[in-house]
DNA sequence: TACAACTTTTAGATTAATCTAAATATATTT
DNA sequence: AAATATATTTAGATTAATCTAAAAGTTGTA
């Protein structure tokens, strides 16, 4: 049995978890500017460091083609996603920070370094299978539990879906959220849909009101 | 109210916090030897980073003369610290690490800047005085409580002394007390002392065994 | 007091991560 | 197929933290 073989940066292991993220989004290589933007980077710096990342084996790299995580790469992205969120959970069933305040400080715990640490954090936490966001938290081997959602904005009139998570996690939306009181587990009943913008209004704990495309667009529910 | 004017890296933290110590130890200026010596590095790197703090006004630093924290310096040295400690109770308490297992994590967990989390972690943990070495846990206002305690090997034949700290900390001496059943809050009688290498014979819930000064030197104790 | 031993600083390199500006490759239009 | 626009890479700097080797300062002792 052996451990960390090398030992990444904060930087790298950024990298690695954008990279893991945008391969998400779209199949296939992801773009040098893809990865910039997402990390508020310049374009030459994200060349600089996928050069160095395909020296270490942590993703395949193709000039001007863009990147692609190996095995090894993905593995060590899913592990510090796995951190991310177990440390949210933490800060929101233990330590009561609200959902909209953790991002920030879960950035800077994902990169602590102690696999005995966050197994045993798992542990305290019950294991739990979402963050607060309710995005999936990968086990230790990296896999992490699919669920049937889909957006709001899919919905049609009369449908009832429960809100299961959030695509966005800004401070701004959830904090919109929180004022219309819909968090994970909220009951949402499309009352209406404009078939114009997309727009829709919907009942919230007996309370009906109008939100934007944008609003639902961003919004995961379950439906039965 | 303003929050962080400036943020510090965690190189900068961590020589504050040696130098922290180091004043603790001996009275008056450190030494950039001592520095070096005490994290490992170069006198040489030492004096490039004394004379950037003492530019940031972290601490008054002659050339030849060596470095004095300014209250700014010690304020930020005693939250690394405040951090560091808070951690290790977390880790034994909550995720029930044993005590030689702690410090290492708690060497990066204490970098991570958040005066809400630690303030929450604090309370969470039921805002203890002591981490599970016997070291006080400096409060919000960097100040901690003192103890009348005093090393193992000041006391006579007969007298009577519970564990109250380790001064060393190191896992193969945590390791050697756990064998010999020695730990916070454990009851010592020294049942005899030899004049000439200070050794002693100490019991130890009803054992009698044989202590090197060395040991003796490196255990706190409060007498009644 | 003089010099040897020790301590401390300076000079000059190195590595990681980032940037700007310029060069090069790819994609999209005429 | 050019020409133009966009995307990407390279070249060259910069900053932080560290090192080695050499220079300079301090100290203690003969
Ligand atoms: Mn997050
Ligand atoms: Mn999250
Ligand atoms: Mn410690
Ligand atoms: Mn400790």
């Amino acid at each position: 049995m052996h451990k960390l073989n090398f030992v990444m940066t904060f930087a790298e292991e950024n990298y690695l978890k954008a990279i893991f993220h945008l391969e998400l989004e779209s199949q296939g290589e992801v773009s040098t500017n893809a990865i910039a933007e997402s990390m508020e980077t310049k374009p030459s710096s994200v060349t600089d460091m996928v050069q160095k990342l395909a020296e270490k084996k942590m993703l395949v790299y193709k000039r001007y083609k863009g990147a692609q995580l190996t095995e090894k790469g993905r593995k060590i992205a899913a592990d510090v996603i796995r951190k991310h969120r177990l440390w949210e959970v933490f800060l929101v069933e233990k330590l009561n920070f609200h959902w909209d305040e953790v991002h920030d400080i879960a950035e800077q715990l994902e990169h602590i370094k102690s696999e005995e640490l966050i197994n045993r954090l798992d542990d305290f936490l019950g294991n739990p299978d979402f963050d607060p966001h309710g995005d999936p938290i990968p086990n230790e081997q990296g896999v992490m539990k699919r669920t049937e959602k889909k957006l709001l904005s899919e919905l049609k009139k009369n449908q009832i879906g429960i809100c299961v998570g959030v695509k966005e996690s800004s401070g701004e939306f959830l904090q919109y959220l929180d004022k219309k009181n819909i968090s994970i587990g909220t009951r949402i009943t499309v009352m209406g849909k404009e078939f114009f913008d997309g727009s829709m209004v919907i009942e919230v704990q007996n309370e009906n009101f109008f939100i934007s495309k944008t609003i639902a667009d961003n919004l995961y529910v379950q439906t039965s």
